[in-house]
DNA sequence: GGCGTCACG
DNA sequence: ACGTACGTGACGCCG
């Protein structure tokens, strides 16, 4: 504590905080940031305190110097971004300024940096990364005001080992850009139909109330479905079922393990259905209710930049990346969602973007050439291993050759593919070895991806993003070999995260614009979701497929899509 | 707060 | 002998 106090006195003497600041003083630090051309900021409570070099100004907000500043063309020193432009934005609108959005570049967003140099992290707490970047000892109470003097520090920093790294074109051609687009989506959200929704939620709390009857009716007495140890207990002990399985899930109340023990009781399948329609009810049709805004009558998730080591975009509370899409329940519950009045859903997905960039990094002739004749990869995956004509081919070859082709790019081992597909070690091993024969630079392309982790400690996307692998060298062997899985699928799901952002980021842009009436609501990885009024579809559906496919790759970008008035789509 | 489970890509 | 496909969020249980 002490160490820290000195070390903070020397970057910043103590006599220069003024908390209380006179009108001249403010008008003083003002003028030195238009001269110096930066500042950060960052908020407390109903305060933002600004600050340049060892000059600090408290603002209440929203004050229009403060709007001023962020809409200047100054460079913003910020940590989280999207979430200081929403605070302010949302201060604004409640005290009905006339000031605009004070989302204008250039900013930097410290967090985003530091996600950049290691994705690999829990969190981005600024204190922490002040420790860590510039050294000071730990504290727990680091008064915001001297936050804007450090912010400016660390900024430099930051930006240096950005550079350092190679990481500054993915830090301003990618992710800076994106905060924009994602501030939007937030704001956005998605429309519910709420008498829809309640409906659904009412009929399946019915349905779940039958089946726990039927459940009890069979056990002779109440327990809790949702306990595994109780559940395991009532098939195990009571019933006196048996599983294949060995080990650890012999006594698994997983479906998996339901269905097989389905086969000698009636039990099981009643709480396969009661799983089923409680997962419906607990992870979507009752916390969708509850998401829904007051005011906007929309759900607005929050879309994180700095949480998947991949690079991934996240979305959370609710998750809409997860909305159920197979299964008897699913089509009902996409119906839920619906576009605005006058408007239709549009969504974009990529087709294999992942097995096409595998192709693309690997540079694998025979996998480029299945992509280039537009054939259909798992069909051309099968005719390989089973060296088979097109119309030997069967759904179960190609089921197979789906899986393994999904193996490879999560950095495939012979147990994980015979589990998938139910095959003996043995035949997993031989399918895998077949496969690389087939395709042999895509072997050379995981080799060369985990020598690459080794020597360097960490692996690169397409665009330069870096995930560090720090356990490539662990001496326990499980470790290492799930670091090595890990090194093979960043670079191929990092790339096509890489891709996606740039493609949502242009066509924010070209909506924007063209002034269409249209607004990005969702990103599902591979699929990009749209709300756009009825009159600009053709015309955002036009850009859509432009920007998505507008990759100079050695195979093209192929997109599927889509419009209605639903999420069924 | 860890674990088992299950929804998605 | 053991435990293993990659990346997530969220629920409820249980210690």
């Amino acid at each position: 504590e002490l160490e820290f106090r000195s070390l903070i006195k020397e970057i910043l003497p103590e006599e220069q905080i003024s908390t209380n600041i006179t009108k001249a003083e403010k008008k003083d630090i003002l003028s030195t940031i238009y001269k110096k051309g930066l500042f950060s900021l960052t908020l407390s409570d109903s305060k933002a305190i600004v600050g340049v070099d060892n000059l600090i100004a408290e603002f209440d907000i929203p004050e229009k110097q403060l709007y001023e500043l962020m809409s200047s063309n100054l460079m913003k020193i910020l940590y989280n971004a999207k979430d200081i432009f929403k605070f302010l934005s949302a201060t604004h609108y409640s005290q009905a300024t006339s000031l605009e959005t004070p989302i204008t570049p250039p900013f930097f967003d410290l967090m985003i940096a530091a996600y950049l140099l290691n994705p690999n992290k829990a969190k981005y707490d600024l204190n922490e990364l002040l420790l860590d970047y510039l050294g000071t000892i730990y504290n727990k109470e680091l008064s915001i005001q001297l936050q804007p003097s450090l912010m400016l520090k660390l900024y430099e920093k930051l930006m240096n080992e950005l550079k350092e790294k190679e990481l500054d074109n993915v830090y301003y051609d990618i992710e800076m850009p994106l905060v924009e687009v994602l501030y939007e989506m937030e704001k956005a959200g998605i429309k519910v139909d709420e008498r829809k929704l309640n409906e659904l939620t009412a009929m399946i709390e019915v349905e779940i109330e039958k089946i726990k009857n039927r459940i009890y009716n069979l056990t002779g007495f109440e327990f809790n479905i949702n306990s595994p140890k109780q559940l395991a207990e009532v098939l195990y002990d009571k019933l006196g079922l048996k599983s294949r399985k060995k080990g650890k899930k012999a006594r698994s109340t997983e479906m998996e393990v339901l269905e097989e023990l389905a086969l000698q009781h009636e039990l099981p399948q009643e709480v396969i259905n009661y799983r089923i329609l409680n997962k419906l009810f607990t992870s979507y049709l009752i916390p969708l209710k509850n998401f829904i805004n007051p005011s906007t009558k929309r759900i607005h998730p929050k879309w994180s930049q700095t949480v998947a080591s991949t690079g991934r975009l996240i979305s959370s509370e609710p998750n809409l990346q997860n909305i159920p899409v197979k299964g008897q329940w699913a089509e009902y519950l996409r119906e839920v969602f619906v576009p605005e009045e006058g408007c239709l859903f549009l969504s974009a997905d990529y087709s294999q973007i992942e097995l096409r960039l595998l192709a693309h990094l690997s540079e694998d002739q025979n996998l480029i050439d299945a992509f280039i004749k537009g054939k259909d990869i798992h069909k051309a995956t099968a005719m390989e291993l089973f060296s088979i004509s097109e119309n030997q081919l069967t759904e179960e070859h190609r089921r197979i050759a789906k899986t393994v082709n999904f193996g490879i790019t999560y950095g495939i081992s012979a147990f994980g593919l015979s589990e998938s597909i139910k095959f003996p070690y043995e035949k997993a091993e031989e399918l895998i070895d077949l496969y690389f024969l087939r395709y042999p630079k895509v072997k050379d392309f995981i080799e060369q991806s985990i020598n690459f982790a080794r020597e360097k400690g960490f692996v690169k996307t397409l665009f330069g993003r870096i995930r560090p692998i720090p356990e490539i060298k662990s001496p326990n062997q499980n470790l290492r070999q799930q670091a090595e899985r890990m090194a093979v699928n960043a670079r191929v799901q990092g790339s096509a995260a890489d891709i996606i952002k740039i493609a949502m980021t242009r066509i924010y842009h070209r909506i924007k614009q063209e002034n269409l009436n249209a607004r990005i609501i969702i990103q599902i990885h591979d699929e990009i979701v749209i709300e756009s009024h009825e009159k600009n579809i053709d015309r955002v559906k036009q850009i859509v497929d432009e920007e998505m496919k507008n990759f100079s790759l050695h195979v093209p970008l192929e997109v599927n899509i889509y419009t209605g008035k639903s999420l069924n789509l």
